[in-house]
DNA sequence: CCTACCGATCGGTAGG
DNA sequence: CCTACCGATCGGTAGG
């Protein structure tokens, strides 16, 4: 029941930023989740005693909001580049796939952590998260509305349904997807992606 | 940060049995997940004082894991039965995502609790929820592999990547779908089985 | 950045 | 099923 505690830090390895903390909660976060990591667990991993943090930091809570806004800010760019495109919308969401599949094995822990764990935060500042995952998911709304409109995409019962799928596909990635796995990240993005786009092309 | 807790049942309601505790408990982690509820907030649900649980349930992990393994046998029983008839490997995975969204409709929170916090349990109470998750797992493979050999599928270039991103796109459904919604549960599984088999079929 | 500590809350139990 | 309570742990702070 009771979790063993890190050691601590060897002292002398220099000081400690607020970007270490970050560091350190992101892995903690992502191995057990948010609610079950006390600050005494950070601080191990710093090599501070709990009190020590808040020199650094305001609280836990505000640890966990900013990485969660940068951790979706990382997909809000890279998906925005490949969205912004003047390509055909299959070769946007070929490039939003891959785009993707870039962050996830960049960043894999603060993905885990950014997309499950922001439901930790309180009311008051989880407005500006579910703003941004809005953004995240009308990226692809609009190359699949794109499509439909051309011609280039059938005419779907529900492209809100179809959308949220091929969403909830990829966010379920960060759950068996490894970077040092067998297919590399674009190899899986090309592989989903072609199967996503037969599955609604004309 | 403290939770209100909600009022204690009327007395005189009847006895409490273990039954109606898990019912409480699976809407009160579905809402705001196991760690952050206390078996004080579970004993406020059902009307009986904290203590009190301990006539009825074991212990806290227990209730989970009676809620998870139940939850998941929803799932194993209904699609078990889609999986093994003796239609074609198309109509098949039809059948599963129908059957998928027809549990996923009738017990919304239990997929919640049991797809997303078996992650809670403890080492040693984990070991039978993944072997059924595993199950799960096989009913799709067994289809897509079938459909595969008999050349009802093209080749996939990664037949498990694509089945994963099939389960991850159903079992993420758990976030959006709504049973009472636009769309009935059969409606759904119809539009994306549509689209997952236009993404595979040969 | 440490020492020393706060009040609150946790899962669970003894004894009736 | 309640009364009364346990030891452990939580996030966070005062004062240096």
């Amino acid at each position: 029941m009771a979790t063993t505690r890190g050691e601590r830090r060897t002292r002398g390895a220099g000081p400690v930023s607020a970007e270490q903390i970050e560091q350190e909660a992101i892995r903690l976060f992502a191995e057990k989740t948010y609610p079950v990591i006390g600050m005494r667990d950070i601080a191990d991993a710093v090599g501070l005693l709990p009190g020590s943090l808040y020199v650094h930091i305001s609280g836990k809570e505000d640890v966990l909001l900013r990485i969660v806004e940068k951790g979706i800010q990382n997909y809000l760019d890279a998906i925005g580049r490949a969205a912004d495109s003047h390509e055909s919308a299959s070769d946007r969401l070929r490039a939003a796939f891959a785009a993707h599949f870039e962050v996830l094995s960049r960043t894999p822990e603060q993905t885990r952590v950014a997309f499950f764990q922001w439901t930790y935060l309180s009311p008051a500042k989880r407005g500006r998260v579910i703003a941004m995952r809005q953004r995240y998911e009308d990226l692809f709304v609009d190359i699949v509305r794109d499509g439909v409109r051309t011609g280039e995409f059938r005419q779907l019962r529900s492209p809100r349904v179809t959308v949220l799928a091929f969403i909830g596909m990829l966010n379920n990635a960060t759950e068996w997807f490894h970077p040092d796995g067998e297919l590399t990240a674009l190899e899986v993005a090309n592989e989903l992606a072609e199967t996503a786009l037969r599955g609604i092309q004309a």
